[in-house]
DNA sequence: AATGCTCTCAACCGCTCGCAT
DNA sequence: AATGCGAGCGGTTGAGAGCAT
């Protein structure tokens, strides 16, 4: 059963805005804001509209820092990968897309990219579809999209080595340090929170060896059956090159197992291929990190990191 | 020039989620 | 705990622009 209207749909204006009621909106929303209520917002503002429309279309047209086509290939690139990771979540795929929307995003995925995979889709790479196989058994250990371990480095000194298996949920957030169902700070270095529930945490210990921006493709090139994207491209862009990492794309929020060289977190090789590009980036402040579980946190301390990564570390 | 088809994208619709009561 | 409400989200629609015939 749906809820009730949100108005009146008969007696206000539908469809395209006029260049009016655009400066309407726009000049009440830059001299009092939203004000928290959409509902309210278009009789203060002197409009006929629904709310809700006008929130879309201020969100998704009106606001300043909005950015319309023009898409790069960087972009197209962390869209492949967060659409494999985590389906067709539009809003956090937008959130990593400054000035995107997700209405943006959306279309240009419906419109486009979606055609350049399909595209893809023809021209699979044997040998890559070998190694993407093995991305994709280990991504459905991921499943769950986003919700893995979120792991916030933190510098304080290492200490004696306990368990994060069974941390707290945490909403997702820098530089907190997580604590044990015990009360035990994980303070060795790393402190990991799990977005979901323990029981949503995935079991297996296995971690994925690509970077997230490169990943899509790669995982769903795989024909991963959990995958969306893998239904339809068989084919993985090159990994992102030390110099076209893309600028919008920080450290800050990077899920670290795909971020890292292939493997399982090689002792000496932490960063597979990554490294170079890691330690000309060492400069960025990495305060936020993603792991799939708690282990993957714990390997991530003990590993050999690139000099200088973690001195930055918040 | 007229017509039909395809593509794009702004806008709508219906639902879930989270908060307040 | 139950309910109501608004915000936010993702899927879908449809108008209009562009292109092909």
């Amino acid at each position: 059963m749906g809820r009730a209207p949100c108005c009146d749909k008969a007696s206000v204006k539908r469809g395209p805005w006029s260049p009016e009621e655009d400066e309407l909106l726009r000049s009440y929303v830059r001299s009092h804001g939203t004000g928290g209520n959409w509902i309210a917002l278009p009789q203060k503002a002197g409009l006929n509209r629904c709310g809700k429309s006008c929130r879309l279309r201020w969100l998704n047209y009106l606001r300043p820092d909005i950015k319309h086509g023009g898409y790069t290939e960087q972009e197209d690139r962390i869209i492949f990968s967060l659409y494999n990771s985590i389906g067709s979540r539009w809003s956090v795929i937008a959130s990593r897309l400054p000035g995107r929307t997700d209405n943006d995003v959306k279309n240009y995925w419906n419109t486009k990219l979606k055609k350049k995979a399909m595209a893809m889709h023809h021209q699979p790479q044997p040998q890559q579809q070998q190694q993407q196989q093995h991305y994709h058994h280990q991504r459905q250990q991921h499943r769950g999209g986003a919700d893995g371990a979120r792991v916030t480095l933190v510098s304080t000194p290492p200490a004696p080595q306990s368990q994060c298996a069974s941390m707290q949920p945490s909403p997702a957030s820098a530089s907190s340090v997580a604590t044990t169902t015990s009360g035990d700070a994980c303070s060795f270095g790393v402190a990991a929170m799990y977005s979901p529930s323990p029981s949503q945490v995935p079991q297996a210990p296995t971690l994925a060896g690509y970077n997230s921006v490169a990943a899509a493709a790669a995982a769903a090139a795989a024909g991963a059956q959990h995958s969306p994207l893998a239904e339809l491209i068989c084919q993985a862009p090159p990994p992102i090159a030390a110099d076209c990492w893309p600028s919008c794309v920080t450290l800050d929020d990077v899920f670290l197992p795909e971020l890292v060289g292939a493997g399982e977190f090689p002792n000496g090789n932490l960063f597979g291929g990554f490294g170079p590009l890691l330690q000309d980036r060492s400069s960025l402040e990495l305060s936020a990190c993603y792991f799939p579980n708690a282990l993957a946190a714990e390997m991530w301390t003990s590993a050999d990191k690139p000099a200088g990564l973690c001195h930055s570390l918040t």
